[in-house]
DNA sequence: TCGTGATGATAAAAGGTTTTATCAGATTCC
DNA sequence: GGAATCTGATAAAACCTTTTATCATCACGA
């Protein structure tokens, strides 16, 4: 570790150190070349002790590569981005690589400056992360030198993406209410201008088949609630489990359902969408949930990226991640 | 913005393009030196023609200023965390600094492998944030030669660090309800053991004064329904007013005082801590709160940061930043 | 006409590392 | 024994900027 005041070691001191010239030096710790054995050890030995440790801008000076990447997300709060963030970062530090991230607030202005000023850095590669998967990445990435991957955004054709298998989440929830005796399921969810929604309303519908029912609406706890008075205020069969678009809708319906006196889940089982842990743990009862695995997404575009500055070639495409079902005791079964 | 297959164009295009020797080029695009003022501005007019942008590195590598700072943070939730880098990042990008961001995940191996990737690229600076306050940054920080900054974390003595204004906030709180007429006020907060907690808790008793009472528990939903329901059935009379250490709690207890049909705002006015939106926008009314400025934290800490990279000195110790009541529906008065 | 100063441009060094080409010395082979 | 081969080490170039020191050129005053 640095001290105050002292001056960082370079190979130069490795060098004199250990009585060798700078090339020798160089070889040495790298492995490159032709060197002694013997020397070798000398060499590494002496630049453990004065605590040398190479300077990672010289470096990437040289060889065209900054060992960093930058990540641009236009999240401000956090929920997806940063359990993402986490996931790259921990992927690729073991492999010498730093993040940039870069917070664009959905200014196109902000992101141009983040932009040229990740490429004046030389990074070796771009994540780019939205929030909401029909916002448009800036044009210029598709124009790039450098490799671009997009997480739970969606690039241009011919592009490298992860995002959640968001119709096997969504059968995964349809299925762990029917393998509990469920058979009238109801799917309440967000706008359907999210393509999200669209994949797991088809999923459910084709999964449970016979019946099926979705009613859109916005993400709020609100609509939860305004969905559940109408469905149990009109005539006819009332759904005995309910698949919803997220935990907040989902909290709503709990909440709801409550309210007319009906028991969760015992009358009506419940399932959420994003293992939002705020919410999720906190209903009464907890919250049987989704989990789309923000932070494995993460890693597996770290991975990419990783791959694509080694020059390995990646398979383009849309690549979709299993999402884990988060068992608590909104439905009964096992946990409850 | 740099196209597939392109090379950068270096200073050295920019100085044969403009018939030019290399250092006339530098001096005129950084207005150093003596240069004449028609050559410059040619030199100028070509260097935006071919799109030419300075190497980040090879600055760095000479002026031994990377013009980047690190983020070193153990919360891998991102709640706190990702609204303070979006003020950091905010403030720096326009002076040309970009930010890494390193999550620890609490874990010091992993702290300190980031702490050694950020020196070796030479940062100009570490910013440190925590999410609880009594967790302690490690040790080495202390003595790094590099400007160190504390935000949302307290750092050994005699540094710089930015936290919320715990008090003024807590006193915002209790004013505004004794504003609104209420005259028995109830603290219901989270564990004791947190340094924020104990401050906010001395605001509000010489805030409120007499008859104050302080409930400690956790930071649950769970916590703020049981202390309703402790409060509400012992003998004696009941608050009017409650406080509530952070919008969880706050949440708990909306939801339990309808339970038991106690009206909000009417019967019992309710102030959050933290304006956590999720929370305090879906609470039934919605939440009137504290919230803490995040965004402002991070934008202090970058200016401070910023001042302390050009060597102009920062007054050390802890600065705290006021935070601003939020007004929903949960208090009645003006927005009731 | 010759120094003096000012002006504007340039060559060269510096920053820390990697890499290529070169070199000296030892070893092998005919 | 001399040429060829191999080994281990090194000098120097390269990456791209900024900065320092140097160098022409010209105008001016003596």
């Amino acid at each position: 570790m640095v001290e105050k005041d002292i001056r960082r070691r370079t190979i130069h001191d490795v060098a004199q150190a250990a009585g060798v010239s700078i090339s020798t030096a160089s070889n040495a710790l790298n492995g490159t070349g032709r060197t002694n054995a013997e020397t070798r050890e000398r060499v590494k030995r002496v630049a453990k002790e004065i605590g040398f440790r190479p300077n990672t801008l010289a470096r990437g000076l040289l060889s065209k590569r900054s060992h960093a990447i930058g990540m641009l997300t236009n999240d401000t709060y956090g929920r997806l981005t940063l359990p993402m963030a986490a996931g790259v970062s921990e992927v690729l530090v073991d492999h010498g690589l730093s993040v940039f991230l870069c917070a664009t607030n959905n200014d196109p202005r902000l992101a141009r400056l983040h932009l040229e000023a990740l490429l004046d850095r030389q990074v070796d590669g771009i994540i780019f992360t939205a929030t909401r998967l029909d916002l448009k990445p800036p044009a210029e990435l598709a124009k790039l030198a450098i490799p671009v991957v997009y997480a739970f955004a969606e690039g241009p054709p011919e592009n490298i993406s992860f995002f959640p298998d968001d119709a096997q989440g969504a059968r995964l929830a349809v299925e762990h209410m029917k393998g509990l005796g469920r058979s009238r399921i109801l799917h309440i969810t967000g706008p359907e201008d999210y393509l999200a929604v669209r994949i797991r309303a088809k999923a459910y519908r084709e999964s449970f088949g016979k019946d099926a029912e979705v009613l859109y609406g916005d993400w709020s706890e609100e609509w939860g609630h305004e969905a559940i008075d109408t469905v149990f205020s009109r005539p006819g069969e009332k759904p005995d489990a309910i698949f919803c678009g997220n935990d907040e809708i989902a909290r709503g319906v709990i909440d709801a359902l409550r309210d007319i006196d009906i028991a969760v889940p015992k009358d009506v089982a419940v399932v959420g969408f994003d293992n939002w842990e705020v919410i999720s743990r906190q209903t009464r009862p907890p919250l049987t949930t989704v989990d789309m695995e923000l932070k494995e997404i993460g890693r597996r575009a770290g991975l990419a990226i990783l791959s694509l500055t080694k020059g390995e070639t990646v398979p383009t495409g849309i690549t979709r991640l299993s999402c884990r079902l988060v068992v608590r005791q909104s439905c009964g079964g096992q946990a409850g």
